[in-house]
DNA sequence: CATGAATGAGGCTTCATTCAT
DNA sequence: TATGAATGAAGCCTCATTCAT
């Protein structure tokens, strides 16, 4: 059988054992046995349960930042291309369940040197919600400034919620990719175009802890 | 030195072990050494690895739920509270990192029966979010039936954002915990208004995907 | 049963394994079961095979030094202080067969950081020696000038041959250590007298190769 | 390629890196790549790990007798045969020291079957020596019997001052191998002829150990 | 003639856990 | 109450060796 085929079996298992275990508890072992081969083999090809598990984290965040890319259609309204990378988003994570276990939970659990692999990954998609944010703000001409900062907030709590409902979406049967989607579309996007507006949510006074 | 003593000294290490290096790479040596007892003495106190590690999970559980719960005040609207809830919760998770770190990183990690205690508290917060957002539709006599599902889907879109914004804070020097919370309740509170008004963002047509 | 015991156990039990299978064929395995203890014993008290072949290197090598700095009679003339050293090297040697053989054999062949251990153990001995012959060449007032790098190639010379000899004594019955240092005195004082005395080897004209 | 090539070209890898890293540290892998061909033409060749060192053993054993016998001028005295022969076993030891260490410290360290490729060697050598010291006598038509087994003893040292002072010729810059062979004749021979006169050191009465 | 593909066996090391005191 | 001493089980990794082509 050509190395090539081998490699990817591996790597199948590697993904599914690692999403499902956890880097230390799953076992080259497990892995190899998975896989059909021999443990030697998964040396041969991948060289430590280190390169391994760097190698799946790299291959997915890769598959997901792909998957991404090709749903958002390029030069639509930045509404629109976020409605479009949430739903490619849910849609691939729904599909590659322990590819994302691996990225949200397993690679970020671990420490180094795999923490800085999928921090790559993250910042490259905080960065494209970033610029969609600021389109946003442009196309809608807004009077309001967006501090920097404030728009990296947000960019991070929309990435994060859009990370917890694709758990939740996993999680709760009937519930697809589209509709978690327009439900995060609709918490997210009044509130941004609100803030576009310089409309700002404020305690009241003597209400403030 | 009396057991009570002595056990929080153990847990207290066992949670910043646990938090720093993940369940299955803290080791019960390195626990027992950073307590400054033997090793048979945490086994004596505390049974088993498993169940220090459920032990951990549920103080920090106990003790993050506790700290929103004080810092809410009962009977204020709706949006005050999740202010005041919000607030207490980035500053309990900003004083308490490796405490953060087990409920939020390593216990969802490694499967049951971690997984199932940390869901627990987790439910119940979502549960609390979700009241909030029924309460805030009540007081402005909205207009707009919110349906049970998407009511469950927005409060985990919050709590999402609140856990990466969570993480966010803590990695960004010079974030305060208020500034973060105001970032949270600017995007996603008047999202929250937007829809109890029954404003929804819908794709155009023709340009959905 | 105490550590100090435990450890000597295992340190007897490493130094014949070593010293008959050599580093890399004697297995941790075999050490443990020699001294009667398990394995994780052997890592608790010793930490790695690497550390446990250097203890024991250094182990034998002072016991070696030692024997022969008993041995040596400090004050006698030179020629006296030699034969006494080398009565006692050859019965330490002939006693503990396997130390000698880790020192001669299996700690010469295993590279870095080995060979230096026991290298420094060496260079003593024959400093030793250079020294002895020094100050023989001074009590015989003698009127030839050695070269120092002359002394150092006598010097190598006779501990080579007192090595190879010990390897002989010990592989031939009935020989005993007294009578393979007379054989080396013999062998190896007369030659040093007349270099002293300016005689020295030279190959006749026209036969030189 | 004809197979006589390639096989020298495997023995030559062999013989490299057997004589650097060890019998048991040196890996058929390391050895097929230096050779410059695939792990099972080696196989094909030279049938297992333990035959090609015994292949090497025999190599270079056979290279160093060779050596030796090509040096040596039958015929002539027998004190200029043992001056040439030892600056044939310098100048080959020196220009061939991966297959020495093979011989002189590899193949000792390892146990059957390898020392006793190697003793023969020593033996044959040892043999062609004590041959020498006898035909000295001889010639010198000396008075002294002198025993067999002190003649034994003698070659040893001889032999064991040469493997250590070709070490010390390897390791020290500048010394060439024709000033090693002067310095070990000045040492040995005139101690040999002084026993062939009967003289013989002796511990002073009153001064023995 | 030559090799890419594959593995059984074994070695070093660590860890959760227990016992005797 | 508290611990020094000890181990069974398991994991990562390597290596000599073979087979099908």
């Amino acid at each position: 059988m050509p190395r090539a085929v081998r490699e990817r079996q591996m790597m199948d298992a590697a993904v599914q054992t690692f999403g499902q275990r956890g880097y230390r508890a799953a076992s080259m072992d497990e892995i190899a046995e998975l896989a059909g081969v021999s443990k030697p083999l998964v040396y041969l090809y991948l060289n430590s349960k280190e390169e391994l598990f760097t190698a799946c984290i790299r291959r997915e965040a890769s598959a997901l930042v792909e998957a991404v890319r090709a749903g958002v259609e390029p030069g639509v309204p930045a509404d629109h291309q976020l409605w479009n990378g949430l739903r490619a988003f849910f849609t691939h994570a729904a599909e590659n369940p322990d590819g994302w276990a691996v990225l949200h939970h397993q690679a970020r659990t671990h420490g180094e040197p795999f923490a800085t692999e999928v921090a790559a990954m993250r910042t490259e998609i905080i960065g494209f919600v970033t610029y969609l944010i600021g389109a946003a703000a442009r196309e809608a001409a807004c009077d309001a400034e967006l501090a920097e900062r404030e728009v990296a907030g947000l960019a991070h709590a929309l990435v994060g919620a859009a990370e917890s409902l694709a758990g939740w979406g996993n999680g709760t049967p009937g519930v697809s990719s589209k509709e978690t989607a327009a439900t995060l579309m609709n918490f997210a996007w009044a509130g941004l175009e609100n803030l576009m507006n310089g409309q700002r949510w404020a305690p009241s006074p003597g209400n403030a802890g």
